[in-house]
DNA sequence: CATGAATGAGTATTCATTCAT
DNA sequence: TATGAATGAATACTCATTCAT
């Protein structure tokens, strides 16, 4: 009996994010051109030829990878901390804590932020996303009540995020360097 | 009739300075993996042998570039700043102003501070180097006085140029960013 | 639908035996620096990175085409005529008229003989090999008996194999020549 | 004043035969794919450029060598054990004897005699040459009086020549080898 | 003639991708 | 779909030879 459409869809989505969950490790430390698809193929498990049915290249497989990490870090607590009813400052806390805390507890927070953050952070884009824009708008709702520094919203929010971005390529390089505490890291927005 | 020792040194002197000196912007802008030795030599203008007559492989290539890109930011005015007689704040304003004039004004400036900071930036390494040293003592001297934020001198020299390496390569991959000002700069030292 | 684990091993061991069958007259006509992959490979019908599926190297190629010529040539007939119940001196017969038969019928068992004797006969070896301990045990029961003359074995076994190889040198490279007949061989062990 | 004629010859020559003298070992370890023009001319303590006004090629200087080994062989007091007025049986030990000891004592003798039977012990020349000649008429000598061993005179001085080829390979790859007694080399002709 | 820096064709090796099974 | 052997273009590196000085 043949697997329905649905069933069929559903193991190639499974199979697919598999394969994305766990390349993740290897664009964030080794970069695209450091990767070997053949290290990175033995390391998930998979054959090789299994990665070309689910991607068409090296470079989509990495486009891939990139998108899954926004997402993954986009889904989590982080922007809810933007509708919480607590002045801008308390936000930025919540949000540099959470941060930290998961960067030191999980390697793999880090590899996700560190790709999420990646092309934005290398300046290889401008394209709106989400945390960009979550950060701006507690950035400037702190301007207008006199928590935060004046100065365009949009740029600090790129410095902030491109800090959290080089402290997460540190952590994934030397998983035992001592990472920022918040208010250090809360020093770029407030002044 | 063969050319005198001398003459022979500098030629060898010059054809290995002009290659670490060209190849910099390759490995700025595309790392180790991502730079082609046959780019790279068709760039300088030399054969790929006459490569390996100064370097015994891409890596010790890239190896040389690094510390000749740390040599040359610190034989900059850069680390006389800190002999001046000027309280630690205006010695960190005058850095701060150097390099973002320079990341401005040069594009090789970036290439070469991208390359110097790399290794420490990515957590690759914690050897000394001139340029760590230099912060580490203005930010002493600037505690003692009280102008500057207290804590770890150290951490925060490297939070410090961790974000003078992030800008340069944003400014390295898209020459028309916008760059922090000094102010912006030294938030994460002055707190 | 994967082929079988069987399969899989049995194409693997059929395409590393090819090459290293294929790859024998090339390092015995040319040896390892007169060798060239790309004549390798198209020799041998195949792409020069399936070469680097099997063996890490050329010189990994080299070693193991030594120890595949050895073995082939001591699988042969050759290691079964020690255990006749004849006398020494028929052994002896009995080896050498196969050797040189050999080497003057089969083209490959030249280059087999060659590469199977290629390093002891040069004094780049000393390790105990089946061939080697075949004669010597050879030469010892006779000159017990008496039909050879004294003197240590393993220096005799040595002097023998050397001749079979540098006539197999000889018969390599030119196949016309005239090879030693028995008798004229034994008398380096028959004194 | 420049230098006449001869005096420029004279040096030409001296020159020569320097390169001809040092790069004998070179090619008798090596061979001459296995010999790297670099580590000859470093070796010998002149520039790569000198060696190319002495010989065009390296094919060039390795024929040079050649003829320059087989000369110095030739022109030692080997050839001169002929004309004795003494049994075959007794020129044969003569030459025996001094090749022996000549290889055991003198380094770059094997090195000479290696690269002087090097072609025709491997099957690549059939040239008459000196060696062969001197060998050829003591062996007829020895089988009309009887006490060398019947057969061709021809063919026996290959198979005497091959085994002095074979030790000084041996020797000149491991120069504490074992070397043959006269007695057994003379085996190949005695019989 | 002598030097040694430079050349560039040649060579070994890698690696993303394909394809028969 | 999944496998992994095979491909071949790309890449790093070598080395005999040349040539300006």
């Amino acid at each position: 009996m043949p697997r329905s459409r649905e069933q069929n869809a559903k193991i190639r989505e499974e199979s697919k994010t598999k394969i994305l969950q766990k390349s993740i490790q290897y664009f964030a430390k080794n970069g695209v051109e450091g990767t070997k698809i053949g290290d990175l193929t033995k390391g998930i498990g998979i054959s090789q030829g299994a990665l070309y049915v689910y991607f068409q290249s090296k470079e989509d497989l990495y486009n891939e990878v990139l998108l899954f990490a926004q997402q993954k870090i986009a889904s989590e607590e982080l922007l809810q901390f933007a509708q919480m009813d607590v002045p801008a400052i308390r936000k930025l806390r919540y949000i540099s804590d959470y941060i930290l805390k998961k960067l030191q507890e999980e390697k793999s927070y880090g590899y996700h932020m560190l790709l999420a953050l990646e092309r934005r952070a290398r300046g290889l884009s401008k394209e709106d996303d989400p945390l960009f824009d979550l950060m701006k708008s507690i950035i400037k709702e702190g301007q207008k009540d006199g928590s935060f520094a004046k100065g365009n919203a949009a740029k600090t929010a790129e410095y902030f995020w491109s800090v959290v971005y080089i402290y997460s390529v540190k952590k994934c390089n030397d998983p035992k360097c001592e990472l920022l505490t918040s208010s250090e890291l809360e020093r770029v927005v407030r002044g």
